[in-house]
Formats: C-alpha cells, structure tokens, sequence
DNA sequence: AGTGAGATTTAGAACTATTCCAATGATATA
DNA sequence: TATATCATTGGAATAGTTCTAAATCTCACT
C-alpha cells in the first residue's frame, strides 16, 4: 500500500512525460489525495483536502490538475445528473451506484462478458468508445460497508 | 398519428390532475413539441420551437413546464457529462447512444432480459430504482438515419 | 356575474460549477 | 545566465439553471 502511492508518482510522472508535461508538486499532491480517499470526490472536495497540505494551490489549478490527469488516462471523470464533476481513480471497467439517501458513489465491477452483451444491443453501424452504466437507488447500510472493489489497474 | 397527439393532451390533463395540477396551454404546448420532434432536445431548444407558436412564452416557464412533465412521468430528463439537460418523451427502456461526431442522440432499445442482467451485477442490499446506459462514439450515417425505436409508452 | 384563494407565468436577479484571461512564477534547455 | 515554454494564480466571465416577487390566470363558491 505505501509501495503503491510511492510508485503512484512514478507512473504519474512517465504519463506526464509521454504528454509532453511537467511533473509539479500540485500535480503529484492532487493525484495522490484522489487516489488516497477513493470516494469520488468533487473539484471543491479535492480542493479542500490538498489546501490542508498545500495552502497556496489555487481552485483553479486543481480543475486544471484534475483536467490534466484525466487527459493521461490515470483518473476519469464521472457525471450524476447536473451535479459537479467528481473523479474516480479506478481505471478497471465499473459501474457506479449512486445511493440517493447519503449521496455516495459505490463502485461496481462490471465483467467483460457483460460489457460485452450490453455492446451487442447496438445495432450495426453504431461504435461506441464507452459504455457507462449508473445506477441510482439505496444501498443498505449493513451490505454497503462491506463492499470493496479490487483497487485500480 | 394525429390521433396520438390529440390523445397526448388528455394524457396530460389527466396526468396533470392526478397530481393536483392543472392544464396550461403553455404545459400542453410544450409537452406536444417534445413529443413532435423527439430529438431529445435542451430547454433552449424547446424554448425556441415553442416562441414560434407562443412568442410570449418565457424561458422560466419552458424550465418549470418541462419538470412538471418529468415529474409527471411523460417525459425522461437526460443528461449527458455536463451538458444541458436534454428531454425525451421515450418512456420505454432504452439507452442513449451519444454521437460525438454530430452530438446527436440516439435512443437504444433495451430488453427487459438485458436489463436484468445488468442489475444482476449488484451485490446484495444494492437496490437500484433506475439503471441508465448511456454509449458514447460514432454512428455511420448510413445506418443511423434508418434507426427508429418503436414510439413510448 | 363577482370575489377570493391559490396556482401559474413572467422578467430578471441570483446561483453554481466551470472556464477563461492576463499576469506572475518556475523550469528546462542553450 | 538568458530565453522560451510551461504552469499556477486570482479574478472575471460564462452557461445552465433556479429563485424571487409581482402580475395574471383559473376555479370554486357565492
Ligand atoms: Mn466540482
Ligand atoms: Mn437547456
Ligand atoms: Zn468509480
Ligand atoms: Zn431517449
């Protein structure tokens, strides 16, 4: 667990490379806290967290961060309804389950098989670069602590 | 056909009373451009198809019409990343096909049997009110202009 | 038909999340 | 060390939507 954050910035900085950018400090602190509390939080959520280590940083710089990380592939943007954007670090293909009593976002892994049956409804002509599946309901107190999805890549 | 639209507007009478609600030209007008075009278009959009027959309309009450007609079932607000809501009058399950190339949306028929298998993937104490797929790509013009799923309801 | 309560519409202000901008600061390279 | 480029910053601007308060409409009841 600490060899992973420690290798995190690594990968970060080959990815920034391979884009032709810089590896910052503000860089490094966002990527870490959106891997370090993987609870999708929003562009103000992060903002929050890292001015506690970093005051200086600006909300600015955290969208651009975030735009930025999400432009090397290393964490993707997700969207309920027209709330804020919030950022998830698990890159494997899931679903997300919005429990509309507390607000949270529960990962729910989805099997290639599957993925690959709800493609199938498409009719020909039709290619889709993502498939997102959401859902929204309640999710019981009781199941839902337990629940934990294999972290990221 | 006609008869669909003309019976549209009893639906929505009676829809409307059984909330408490009344009819307006405003609401019957509004509800009968979203079933007309089924473009799934944005509030804007309505507001504009709907000026030409009702100049004094406002764009307030293009916004307050359409969530009474979501809330009265007759009509699915959609979004897509952080777009502007977008309206569908498709009350079947279905799934949307966003296409990057034209920002068009495509509605995709889902059976009932997909659908269960989709919801199959929550894990016990997850109970999902809605389930919403949402592709995003390129649709071929050839094929895409044959596409129609069979009307609501 | 007239009145009053409540529903509806309206214009514009306010709001939220995000992006843009211009200035400043940091970094890599020559 | 100079220079070009990249990155960060604070604040202004933007887009979509919601809120507010006043005007208008509708309906039930007299
Ligand atoms: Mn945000
Ligand atoms: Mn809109
Ligand atoms: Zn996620
Ligand atoms: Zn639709």
């Amino acid at each position: 667990m600490q060899q992973t954050l420690e290798l995190s910035s690594e990968v970060l900085a080959q990815r920034l490379a391979d884009s032709g950018l810089r590896a910052t400090p503000q860089r490094e602190m966002i990527y870490e806290m959106v891997l370090k509390k993987r609870d999708h939080p929003t562009a103000d959520e992060v903002y929050a967290r890292v001015r506690a280590d970093m005051p200086g940083i600006s909300l600015a710089t955290v969208y651009n961060c975030l735009e930025t990380l999400v432009q090397c592939d290393l964490v993707r943007a997700v969207h309920f309804e027209r709330g804020p954007t919030r950022y998830c670090p698990n890159l494997r293909p899931h679903a997300h389950f919005h429990d509309e009593q507390s607000g949270t976002i529960h990962d729910v892994n989805l099997t290639p098989e599957l993925l690959a049956q709800i493609r199938a409804v498409l009719p020909p002509g039709y290619d889709a670069r993502t498939v997102e599946v959401t859902f929204r309901g309640k999710a019981s107190p009781l199941t839902s602590s337990e629940h934990r999805v294999a972290g990221s890549e």
